[in-house]
RNA sequence: GCCCGGAUAGCUCAGUCGGUAGAGCAGAGGAUUGAAAAUCCUCGUGUCGGCAGUUCGAUUCUGUCUCCGGGCA
């Protein structure tokens, strides 16, 4: 997988509020990079505050590509990501610079480096039909279904686990091929990044520091006016709580407030605890991620240890 | 001062007709192939407020004390 021919490319991740967009800009100083955002949210128009978006000001100094890409109303995903990613990584190298990936959606990292099966698109009709099946017989009906058209899916995916159950069935309607037949075919396809990856990580060492950032970030995040940011989505008749963007960390707990359905305070607090959850849940990702640089949240030598490990590799 | 109701896992509570107890939330670990900031799986020993009494045995019954609600004065 490692081509020595290949231009190379950064990514730094890590988990929400470990400073990765202060390192980021702190390379991009340092080296010709233009940086490409890894995050799910940030694709989205609109989720500014909540999203921890940088700021106009930082974005002017900063460009980053693949933010502002989608309206709320709209869906992304791991494959459409790495389509772009992959895209705008050959335009970097073509003007002569380096693509610095970062963000905390791990699942896109995943899907970029791994490659992902060739496969349809989420159809919105075949999804209803599939709920109204399992509205019907119920999901456990539906996961044994699935091991007889699917043992290899039916094997990985929890009977519980509606939203992957629903993609597996989804993709044998659709191709009438089992989604483990996918997965295998996909196996045997080329890798075809255009660049080599250096990954880097900022791995908090003090988990109880992290939860106090967290915290202090959403407190912040409302102080800068998240509720009204949340509030203008929610007075728009197009958009509803069950959209990928406003399930996002923060906005669904808002969401739900504006709603009338949680107080003020347990907002707060049910906004902060799905944070560290996230957190965790990336860090899970990252805990045996392959070929990976950890670096501690605001090391000075965190520039040094990228800038070295970079130019070490493209000399 | 008197009366009533509480006091059980970090939090909110359930429960034990007397045989030392369990949910939700929080927290931790894990999974992760077009929603992934999503979706899901696993993990619960805590002087059952203190002291004393009854009992083979008390968190459970009785008495008393402390604290917290609420009511009456």
């Amino acid at each position: 997988m490692t081509n020595k021919q290949l231009p190379p490319a950064i990514c730094l991740m890590g988990p929400t509020a470990s400073g990765k967009t202060d390192l980021a800009i702190e390379i991009a100083e340092h080296l010709p990079c233009d940086i490409i955002s890894v995050d799910s949210a940030l694709v989205y128009r609109g989720l500014d505050i909540g999203s921890a978006k940088p700021d106009a000001e930082t974005l002017a100094k900063a460009p980053h590509r693949l933010i502002d890409i989608r309206d709320p109303s709209e869906a992304y995903s791991a494959a459409e990501f790495r389509a772009d990613a992959i895209e705008q990584m050959q335009e970097i190298v073509a003007a002569g610079r380096i693509p610095l990936l970062v963000g905390g959606t791990m699942m896109y990292f995943k899907v970029l480096r791994e490659g992902i099966a060739s496969m349809p698109a989420a159809d919105q009709a075949v999804r209803d039909q599939i709920q109204a099946d399992a509205d019907r017989l119920g999901w456990q009906a539906l996961h044994e279904k699935l091991q007889k058209i699917d043992p290899i899916a039916a094997l990985k995916i929890h009977p519980n686990n509606p939203q992957r159950l629903m993609r597996a069935l989804e993709v044998y309607e659709l191709t009438g091929v089992a989604l483990g037949e996918h997965w295998q075919q996909q196996a045997e396809s080329v890798n075809d990044l255009p660049c080599q990856l250096h990954q880097f990580a900022i791995i908090p060492e003090d988990r109880a520091a992290l939860h106090a950032r967290i915290e202090q970030r959403f407190m912040m995040m409302l102080e800068q006016g998240f509720v009204d940011e949340v509030n203008g989505l929610y007075n728009r008749d197009d958009l509803h709580k069950d959209l990928p963007a406003l399930r996002s960390v923060g906005y669904r707990q808002v969401w739900e407030y504006l709603d009338g359905a949680l107080s003020y305070d347990e907002m707060v607090f049910r906004g902060v605890v799905a944070t560290r959850n996230l957190a965790k849940r990336q860090l899970t990702w990252l805990r045996g991620w392959p070929e990976l640089n950890t670096l501690l949240p605001g090391e000075q030598k965190n520039i040094d240890k990228v800038l070295n490990n970079v130019n070490f590799a493209s000399i």
